[in-house]
DNA sequence: TTAATTAATCAAAAAATTTTGATTTAAGTA
DNA sequence: TACTTAAATCAAAATTTTTTGATTAATTAA
């Protein structure tokens, strides 16, 4: 019984904690940002989309990683170049469909 | 034409800093917590809320602010109490409708 | 082969957020 | 009136996140 209680709050604890980290990711402007350009032209590679968000190419690799830990975005290396472009099934488990167009492709 | 793109740019971009206010209010496991007590209870005052998410009063008090001032919860104090409650319509505006019953109320 | 390009990673610095404990203000209670 | 309770605010400390610049590894191009 004691177990079981004890299960119940772990599990309700890492759904929690499994939110916390999908709006961390997208809790950001710059991010947000991100998201708002590959709606519009679909899979980018780092190089071209770093130009259109104005960031170094390192800082932008953080914040694509956060948004890839968060399963926000997908990737896809192809020789040198990786290119990466939103989880519209994620986004609309997440987003509310208002957000459509914004932040969630094709809707 | 100068100024109308200018004036594109900032709307765009206080767009983004919208939704990253919003976003960063519900990007927390414990304000995520207290969304979930709010969803289940209705509207609460700060003293029998503190016991059930295990938090010391300024605590809960600087985490309630950031939901207030995302628009996420509203407040109405009475006497030296005060209730918050979650802000439905908000979060229908925000969040899919896969997250009404553990961060939505009356879904 | 050599040089250049792409992008991930790293460590240190900078910035932002959260926690803590105390204080303050206001309202209720004896 | 004096005492207690509710909750906001404050400053300092602690923690987390982000930025920066350099390095690395892998691939492509000359």
């Amino acid at each position: 019984m004691m177990e079981e209680i004890q299960l119940q709050d772990i599990s309700i604890d890492s759904f929690f904690e499994k939110y916390e980290l999908k709006f961390k990711a997208i809790a950001d402007k710059k991010r947000l940002q991100i998201m708002n350009i590959l709606t519009q032209k679909g899979a980018m590679c780092v190089c071209d989309l770093a130009p259109l968000v104005d960031m170094a190419q390192s800082k932008l690799s953080y914040h694509l990683k956060i948004l890839l830990e968060a399963n926000i975005i997908t990737k896809e290396t192809r020789g040198t170049w990786s290119y990466y472009e939103l989880n519209q099934e994620e986004l609309n488990h997440l987003l509310s469909h208002e957000l459509c167009c914004v932040f969630k492709p094709f809707c």
